[in-house]
DNA sequence: CCAATATACAACCGATCGGTTGTACGTTGT
DNA sequence: ACAACGTACAACCGATCGGTTGTATATTGG
């Protein structure tokens, strides 16, 4: 579980780590947008565009739906609050410096101490 | 400096996409850590770690002081904050749907990012 | 002085990334 | 009916990633 949990979280930072992604977040944020309208508005091929997409829906960042030949992408925000609640818990951390806590803050990868 | 600052946010994104960059994140804002102190918690090599620690530094997330021999790891509080306010934004881009394409593509200098 | 410690960095390796082109297939409008 | 459109996906490519080992360089303690 808690490794899903960084699986996920490795997912959506990662899908977060390149700028094309964001701002395609951000457009689909403000409103639905076709793939190929998307697109159009970068300078790269349309594979490219939605291949960026399709990292973006499995970081569960965007949801898409068919309206007839096309897909209709939506930012999820509930996701980005997530992201932003992992970054609020290490907030805490510095904060209060509960080091005890640990576990709850990061599923720690595979160490022994 | 837009692109200056997308560079920033790409390196704190890709930063924070490894579990084991986000645990010793997590470990450094908790209070100073000396890198071999890190690397002891980990179940991989004294370099791999070393590297880890030199990827958040670079994105800015952890500073470096020395004491004698050893480096102490520190995390920056003030860029995990900057990388939550990113999101805020992006939150609140889709609290407004802004139907400002222009801003969304360029946004003004004097914001926060 | 000298050995152990702490760090840095280079070279290498397989895997993944971000892009390309090409192909396939369903849907739509005329 | 059929050409154009919208999407998906495979194959490929150079670059980068995350790890390794090995080496170099300070710094410390006995």
């Amino acid at each position: 579980m808690t490794e899903e949990s960084a699986d996920r979280a490795d997912a959506m930072f990662h899908a977060l780590a390149d700028r094309t992604r964001r701002d395609i977040l951000r457009r689909v944020l403000a409103g639905e947008h076709s793939v190929s309208a998307l697109a159009a508005a970068y300078d790269m091929s349309f594979a490219a565009v939605q291949k960026h997409v399709a990292v973006l829906a499995k970081a569960g960042l965007l949801t898409k739906r068919r309206r007839g030949r096309e897909q209709l992408a939506s930012g999820d925000v509930a996701a980005v609050r997530s992201v932003a609640s992992m970054l609020t818990a290490l907030e805490q951390v510095w904060r209060g410096r509960i080091a005890r806590i640990d576990v709850l803050i990061a599923p720690d990868p595979d160490q022994e101490d």
